[in-house]
DNA sequence: GGTTTTGTTGATTGACGAGTCAATTAACGA
DNA sequence: TCGTTAATTGACTCGTCAATCAACAAAACC
């Protein structure tokens, strides 16, 4: 029963079931018939519109990273000063929707693809590098020449108290580790410029 | 041609095999028999010795693990004064023996496997808790009550400097990233106990 | 009304992989 | 010297999986 205009429907529930599937394993070890079946299609539609398991996988990684992209986005337009946009933008990277299993799992996950996968890691290079100049960009008024060196240090803390978080035993907890971001950002301000 | 007391050997072989199997393909989609061949034995001695795949990864985890927190251990014992010992923490962490490939290839496949193995997110768990505390104790002359939350910090920007350094597209650089925590380390001590 | 395009799948192919097992070899101990 | 034990493997089982294909269905087009 061929209705027309599958073709984004059909993507999208791949990219979604795919994702779903991800979280559910904990690793990239899905067949695409799991992540079909799940997407409610053959696994032969899902090679069909996809091509492969590889072009699959990047498509998931594609929209995980721009629903990412659209929460600081959103977080972002909000704000109307910098140290505004500045919390913002952390408190987007510990907001609860990256704390969800199948989120966890992808990012993992994607870290590892990109080890392996050239266009993966082109992919994760450009939103690091998005956030970095957004960092930069609002440190600026703050704290002058030192934005850049500090937008690094505040990336890299952002990545690294997620990365615990997600992999402690205790259940994540975005607050505290935004509230130890925002403490050293205080921190790095007073130091002026 | 059974020479006695193969066992150890056969075992080292199999771990430091497996470390470098997972460090060329980049993910933990590696087969024993690879590993087995890579170690210069059939995989049904593998099998023999260890059991199973999980049991042979896991060993590579620990020995991983281990390895790293010798290079600490080292490290820390050359140092006289609190600050010295933070200082030799941070630089145990952005060690060149860090950046070699198959390192950072354990490191980020192992993050993967603490999401579907208990026993791998024990051992992680572990570590980074030895890695807590060793900060904790030492920054406590430093800065007093706070030195739980500043050693969460450092802990996380240890963490995610190396991970931007190892995911970016330039070749990593841990000079830079130690000077970066030490940068924040320096701001906490001044901001007193 | 017939042909092209789009959607869809069951069946198949060709390959690979984890784990088992029976059988072989050699050291060891009594 | 002979049975026991450790070391070792080739061959095999049973399962899986990515990718392909032939074929069918329905809409759109002319």
């Amino acid at each position: 029963m061929p209705k027309l205009g599958m073709e984004p429907i059909r993507r999208a529930a791949l990219v979604k079931a795919t994702i779903d599937e991800i979280g559910a394993a904990g690793s990239l070890d899905v067949t695409v018939s799991q992540i079909a079946k799940r997407a409610g299609m053959s696994s032969a539609l899902a090679h069909h519109y996809f091509g492969g398991k590889e072009q699959i996988f990047l498509a998931a990684m594609r929209h995980t990273l721009a629903v990412y992209a659209a929460e600081v986005r959103g977080a972002l337009a909000m704000a109307s000063d910098p140290f505004e946009r500045i919390e913002a933008i952390v408190r987007a990277g510990f907001g609860s929707s990256n704390f969800r299993r199948e989120v966890i799992a992808a990012w993992l996950n994607f870290y590892v693809l990109a080890q392996q996968s050239t266009e993966a890691r082109r992919l994760l290079n450009t939103y690091q590098k998005r956030l970095h100049s957004n960092l930069a960009y609002n440190l600026r008024p703050l704290v002058g020449g030192r934005a850049d060196s500090v937008a690094e240090r505040i990336g890299g803390l952002i990545d690294g108290l997620y990365l615990r978080e997600v992999l402690g035993d205790r259940t994540a907890n975005g607050n505290a580790a935004a509230a130890h971001v925002l403490a050293v950002i205080e921190l790095e301000i007073g130091q002026g410029q």
